[in-house]
DNA sequence: CTGTATCCGGTCTGATACTG
DNA sequence: CAGTATCAGACCGGATACAG
């Protein structure tokens, strides 16, 4: 581990992106919401694309830390964990979703082209 | 300057992380939605915070060649430049918006708290 | 099954000096 | 004023090995 040492800013944006800003961890909280819960389940779910047991570990473990995820633990073994949504997890879905949709919607025009000037500024 | 080497993913989200994913995107777009349109202008600010000169210049760039900027050049010494949001910049920024607010709504709640669990899952 | 520790290399940012 | 070059250091993710 490692201990930020760079400050970060203090807007909403950037408390935002301490959430979502990780590479998987919009992806993970969507698996969850669609009853993905446990942590090799998630990683089986998106093993195809790459990411790794432990950057699964780490995000599920941040975002549990950061009130986004309860994590829930079933003694014995093997052993058994579930991760769910809290509340203020819930509250991220629409922005994902909104994220995804730009993303898609907007994809094809995110090219230098100065006929996408706005004269108005 | 460096070439990416790890693959990215193709779904929306990413593609709206490149767009918004670095440290002061967001705030570089709000700065020109605002009539701050010059770097030296952007960069006094921000300064307060910390972006240095070079990091506004990179992201203007990176911004200008998504589509997301349009930069337009006053020949003469010394030089002027303005950058413009294009269309799809515009689009930007009910999601910019919607990211502060969250950041600035929830930033109490981020806290890991089992009382936050949401029992239904 | 879940999670931690360690290494390593890719990525990004801050600082400075410099060109036009 | 606008932009580039370079360096150093911080950050982040992939791979592997290992412990509970």
């Amino acid at each position: 581990m490692y201990e930020k040492k760079i400050p970060e800013l203090h807007c909403g944006i950037s408390i935002f992106m301490k959430v979502l800003g990780g590479k998987w961890k919009a992806w993970i909280i969507e698996c969850i919401h669609d009853d993905i819960r446990r942590p090799s389940d998630i990683h089986r779910e998106m093993e195809v694309d790459g990411a790794s047991m432990r950057v699964i570990t780490m995000h599920l473990k941040e975002l549990e830390d950061l009130g986004i995820l309860y994590k829930k633990v079933y003694a014995g073994i093997p052993l058994k964990v579930e991760y769910y949504l809290t509340e203020v997890g819930l509250s991220t879905l629409p922005l994902i979703k909104a994220m995804d949709q730009w993303g898609k919607e907007k994809q094809a025009l995110l090219v230098k082209d100065e006929r996408n000037a706005v004269l108005a500024g």
